[in-house]
DNA sequence: CGAAAGATTGAGCTTGTTCAAGCCCCGTGG
DNA sequence: CCACGGGGCTTGAACAAGCTCAATCTTTCG
């Protein structure tokens, strides 16, 4: 697609924010490499995470959409990443339909994936919550092919977790410590290698779940 | 818009499901006029309810994007409306760029509805979560001029309260009782009247925000 | 009128929160 | 080389928000 080589400003970029809510600038961005996550604050501080982006993810289609983001974008890694104007957007519609149609799918996707998450938040007990999350990205990663020996990147810290789910820190990590201990995963440094997915009927029904279909872009 | 017109099909629809999980054969809806919500179910039968639909939303654009539904719609109310073959989403894109960019357009600020619902949900307390739902589809209706003397027609039984924001039955009907003694609003029949949006700091705080642009459709 | 669905309330219990203390790892400076 | 300090992680204990079970009341509708 010689377009996105065309516009491409990929530079290696080690800032903890991408954008942040308010931003009237927002760019679209691919993900070429590292991870990130979008989220929201409160006035008073709380903060909810909505979802992750794994590399290879767009990143900013709402933002761009809406011209001014309500949410936040941060880095979890280090990442390198491609810019697309926010501007030429509509020239996109206008003279690429093909790629339009391929951002609004992804746009599309995304938006299934936060009612994944709210249907998470929404019933799930906090231990379902931990298992569904930590089996959750280790599906995307088998399905982006970065999963080696059963064991993947996890970059995220407690409060990540906790943040994600709708649980106080202390909860998160004593269920993520239980569920440690009952042998569902084990950490190897940055990395966590799962030992046994289908540790309960009701995770295994989620894991054997079918996938769905992959980007095109 | 002649081809919207071409197109209707609109006919008085009574029906309780506008399409289910799994259905392939999901349309694109304009909401004529009527309530609906969009929701998840659980095989255990849990169930998330995502979003609501007032009259004149588009219904179905995430589900036409991604073939397949994973998620149901059902009526709140009679409704009415107006359907676009999904199949022709393709043919939008290519030959109407504009409307196609004004469907992407709602459908990432469906998404962004989605996104404070999961954060309404994640972060905050049952009191919090009631009122932040009551008074935020208050704040829909008054844009859509759908408000009469502070009161607007409340479709949802208490179930669907519960099931909107994560709380059981007997607690969301028992919050939903606590604010209502405590002033906030008043039911009258089917519909809600609205005595103090700014009850508390911090929801008068939320009723203040400034409002989303409205949709261009 | 009677049945069924929805709404409400009480009581006891469970899950998850808060507060508080201690631990571990690592980078910094004496 | 080691003490110091800070950030993140872990654990304990008391408390509270929200859940479940169960009974009653109200409304709707055949």
């Amino acid at each position: 697609m010689e377009w996105t080589q065309k516009t491409k400003a990929g530079a290696l970029r080690v800032a903890a924010d991408l954008f942040r809510a308010g931003d009237v600038n927002a760019e679209l961005y691919t993900l070429y490499s590292g991870w990130a996550f979008r989220y929201r604050t409160l006035p008073d501080g709380r903060c909810q995470i909505l979802n992750f982006f794994p590399p290879g993810d767009l990143i900013g289609f709402q933002a761009s959409m809406l011209s001014a983001a309500d949410h936040s974008v941060e880095t979890l890694t280090e990442i390198e990443l491609c810019v697309f104007p926010r501007k030429r957007i509509w020239r996109i519609f206008e003279q690429m339909p093909e790629l339009a149609f391929q951002l609004a799918w992804l746009g599309a996707r995304e938006e299934g994936m936060v009612d994944d998450h709210l249907t998470a938040v929404g019933q799930l007990s906090a231990f379902e919550r931990i298992s569904a999350l930590i089996v959750g990205l280790y599906r995307r990663a088998q399905s982006l092919d970065i999963v080696d020996n059963d064991a993947f990147l996890f970059p995220l810290r407690r409060e990540h977790l906790a943040d994600t789910l709708g649980l106080s820190l202390v909860h998160a990590i004593r269920t993520w410590t239980a569920l440690r201990r009952a042998g569902l995963f084990e950490p190897v440094g940055q990395r966590l290698r799962i030992l046994n997915p289908r540790i309960s009927p009701r995770l295994a029904l989620f894991y054997d779940q079918q996938r769905r279909p992959r980007p095109i872009l």
